[in-house]
DNA sequence: GATATACTTGAGTCAATTAGTCGGGCTTGC
DNA sequence: GCAAGCCCGACTAATTGACTCAAGTATATC
């Protein structure tokens, strides 16, 4: 399981689409606008989501995309899945000869336990348990518990904070080219 | 909490280290040639795992590297932060909007929430299910694992087996064996 | 104290990957 | 038939991960 800022961005972006998703097709400008995140690379996210089933594409005039299961049905482990393809971490591509393929300057040595790596379970637990988590968390819950926090904000804004809207989040670190990160 | 061929090589270096501790210091060139790994390479490691304190090092003719704890407090998370440097998996760094609310207790949707980063819990609890996993696991249940693998593959020589060069495949896969089950 | 062994350090190289961009197409509602 | 919006594949600049090199320093043994 790979864990970039790609899946992350997936993420987010998904959450933002299920948020709205009960007024019909959402359109990538608009989550591009809300979540500070280029269009052309949610173009490209939301191709393979939509590849994997999980959403949904209108095209023309008033089209977007929309969810095309149950929020309920949708785990961060799907979604990140979708985006980031390969799926093993084990690192030693599943097989035993972990050590071999591709060390430069020779194999290993004789009289010595090879033919395995001594490491494999341990990453293969280790895997497991992090898709294990990431199944357990469904888009319906990230939603759920995102609206809380609005409601929250709200109350408190309310209470008299002057109010924030579109929050946008810059994802990027310094330095990158291109243009600068929104506001 | 990084996940990268470093790591799992340091953590392959100690097993072989940890394995033939007994016999006095163990030579950098000698792991290097039983596991394949580079000499350059392990020493920039080594250094590492000195300066945490994980190994010793003793110089001169007939020095090399020796445990600096026992086994049984060597975790495999101590290896990783070691060479890995810190660095944890949220991915919105400390320095972005996301405003961490310094989190330790970990449950998800915590007061006062700042409206940004929706994933932050998330990956935050990911990463500390990680870290649980990996701190679970120490270097004496891997040796101890790496000890009945050795002795399960010499019976089977003995036992009749024709000699497949050194190329033992192990069967059983259950499991991780030794690793005490985390929540 | 000469010498060989082995650790120590830091800077440098190189290739793969990531995180995007660009620009042109295709579909469809109005 | 135009424009909103999805669709897609080629392209690329940075970053980073993996690994090397070279010049040390410390110490045991003869």
């Amino acid at each position: 399981m790979r864990l970039t800022t790609k899946g992350r961005f997936a993420v987010t972006a998904m959450i933002d689409l299920a948020l709205r998703d009960e007024g019909g097709p959402v359109t990538l400008a608009a989550i591009s606008e809300r979540q500070g995140i280029s269009l052309s690379y949610l173009e490209q996210l939301f191709g393979k989501l939509r590849r994997h089933s999980i959403v949904e594409s209108v095209r023309g005039p008033g089209g977007g995309y929309t969810m095309a299961r149950t929020l309920e049905t949708v785990t961060v482990a799907d979604i990140i899945a979708a985006v980031d393809e390969p799926l093993d971490a084990t690192m030693c591509g599943g097989k035993e000869d972990c050590h071999e393929t591709g060390r430069v300057g020779g194999g290993l040595q004789e009289g010595t336990p090879k033919g395995q790596c001594m490491t494999h379970d341990l990453w293969a637990t280790l895997n497991k348990k992090m898709h294990e988590y990431l199944e357990s968390v469904t888009l319906a819950q990230l939603v759920r518990q995102q609206r809380d926090r609005m409601a929250a904000s709200q109350a408190a804004q309310q209470a008299g904070a002057p109010a924030v809207q579109n929050v946008i989040v810059d994802h990027r670190k310094p330095g990158v080219r291109g243009t600068p990160a929104i506001a």
